[in-house]
DNA sequence: CATAGATCCTGTATGC
DNA sequence: TGCATACAGGATCTAT
């Protein structure tokens, strides 16, 4: 699933084969995919056409390309879960779940596709954060990703240590660090040696910190991977680059050795997917008895 | 305000 | 072979 390295590697290609053409014309073929332009597919098509995306630009998993010379909005994209955005010969063979095409004037054209829906394009103002720097108004909610040099680590550490939920809900709580999913979260999980179901409360700062640390490093790892298959006339985007076979330590191993240890690794339940992780390395926090409503 | 859970969606894998 | 079910999960909405 694309998270944070699997996104920037779209950014890249987008920047290289995407940027400064003319846009010729929009066609939109899913309204899902554009549910998110409060105006409809009509007005997205008229925004589009006649200008170009002067850069491309990204916020954790949100995507933007600024539109125009002195770009006042942006074309939004996030890639839910299964989403694609495809550069190719507008005459190129089709691809599957393609939902919108903007065709470019020099015989390329950018293509959406998203098999399962959850992602989607929409156009959206451009608004200063508080270090100046422009982010879209439906992105300013989140925070700043860990690859990000204004990433404030001191406040993210004592956010996470004075939440009661579970660390692995934190880290994918995009309003605290963004960028991270299902998958790298539990990578970091294991690398830092904390088990998931911990609350935020119970780690000290250094752990957090620890965390923190790991998380960055598995996004690197994942991006130096993700970054090399990248190369032609084509943005790479799903979760399926080689990364995932190779480098995992947990992730989807339910039942396999743990690379650290040896002991196996399980899949539990949470949050209506699956948390994998090492048993040994990582120990369960001990059950919490909740205090009986008294009255 | 913080927190937890439901919901959207469809292709693939599995069980009977 | 067909049919039903589980599963994948990011963001957003609702309820407490």
């Amino acid at each position: 699933m694309p998270e944070l390295p699997e996104v920037e590697t779209v950014r890249a290609g987008l920047a290289r084969h995407a940027l400064h053409r003319r846009i010729a014309e929009v066609e939109v073929s899913h309204h899902r995919a554009v549910r998110r332009h409060a105006t409809g597919p009509a007005a997205l098509r008229e925004r589009l056409v006649g200008t170009a995306f002067a850069s491309a630009n990204r916020r954790g998993k949100y995507l933007w390309l600024p539109l125009g010379d002195e770009p006042h909005d942006a074309l939004v994209a996030h890639l839910g879960m299964s989403g694609q955005l495809l550069v190719r010969a507008a005459d190129a063979a089709p691809d599957k779940h393609v939902h919108v095409r903007i065709a470019f004037d020099d015989g390329t054209e950018l293509r959406f596709a998203d098999q399962r829906t959850f992602g989607g394009l929409f156009v959206d103002e451009l608004v200063p954060t508080e270090a100046a720097d422009l982010v879209p108004t439906r992105v300013a909610h989140i925070a700043r990703d860990p690859m990000d040099p204004l990433f404030d680590d001191g406040l993210f550490v004592g956010r996470l240590r004075r939440k009661a939920s579970a660390v692995k809900r934190a880290l994918l709580d995009q309003t605290l660090v963004s960028g991270v999913g299902n998958i790298y979260a539990d990578e970091a999980l294991w690398r830092a040696r904390i088990h998931g179901a911990r609350p935020g409360l119970s780690l000290t700062s250094a752990k957090a910190l620890d965390l923190l640390t790991a998380v960055r490093a598995v996004l690197s790892d994942a991006l130096r991977a993700g970054g090399t298959s990248f190369d032609s006339l084509y943005v790479n985007v799903n979760g399926e680059s080689g990364y995932f076979d190779r480098s995992l330590a947990v992730y989807g191993r339910e039942g396999r050795p743990c690379p650290r240890c040896g002991a196996v690794v399980r899949r539990a339940p949470f949050m209506n997917r699956s948390s994998f992780y090492c048993p040994r390395c990582q120990r369960a926090p001990r059950a919490v008895v909740k205090p009986a409503k008294m009255g």
